[in-house]
DNA sequence: ACCCTAGATAGATAGATGTCAATATAGAGG
DNA sequence: CCTCTATATTGACATCTATCTATCTAGGGT
């Protein structure tokens, strides 16, 4: 949270998840995950995105699978790939501001009464 | 936002920023800078904070800077940083998934219309 | 058993990145 | 003007990373 200093350890962990959407490729790779029906994507269905070859694909999504962003599933031949959706309200908490009205994590984490 | 795909350009941008934050020592400046005291910190109070050398903390700071995550002035002798909050929000509108209940960028822009 | 497709792994290479020492710039104060 | 302190810039170097080609593994269908 940037609340309060970051001690060493929670630096380098949430730096791990940040660096590894830093990288076009990766980010589009996790919007196309995370908007494909059903909340998870086949790898044929990425690789036809990008003028990237297959093995390259492959190495983005180790990346974000090794940082926690997404996790896959083999069904028969295919590999589907679904968010993981704790890491990124993880990002999300970090990002809020001293000075902000919500905190951002309450919206991630579920129950909000005022809408229902 | 994770509810439709990015577009090229799209990712390229925010990629620059979450690359920015891939780093545990930009990730602490950060945080320390946010947390500071008015919002705002001195280099050589974050030079103290790290063992690294003056330059290597400067460029650090540089990439927060071209990365948009901070500001600085001069004031003096002195070099003042402080966090921009409206490129914070940017990643963390990115980071709400499809399923989410309240849209976090609603909640770090300020007002929340459910609730009145 | 055989082959075909989907995906991952291994190895190689060009380019990016984090760090430092040395040097430069900007103000403040004599 | 000279010097001292606070930051920034430059240049060098070791490491990391994104990408490719070639190869491997896993399942399905015939």
């Amino acid at each position: 949270m940037l609340r309060a200093p970051l001690t060493e350890r929670q630096s380098v962990e949430l730096a791990r998840i940040f660096k590894a959407l830093g990288d076009p490729v990766r980010l589009r790779l996790l919007s196309l995950i995370a908007s494909h029906a059903g909340g998870e994507a086949c790898v044929c269905d990425l690789t036809d995105a990008f003028d990237l070859t297959g093995p390259t694909i492959s190495h983005h999504l180790k990346v974000l699978r090794e940082a926690g962003a997404i996790e896959g599933e083999r069904r028969g031949t295919w590999v589907y790939y679904r968010v993981r959706p704790d890491t990124l309200a993880q990002l999300s908490a970090f990002l809020v501001l001293p000075g902000d009205i919500a905190p951002a994590s309450e919206a991630a984490s579920g129950a909000i009464g005022a809408s229902a």
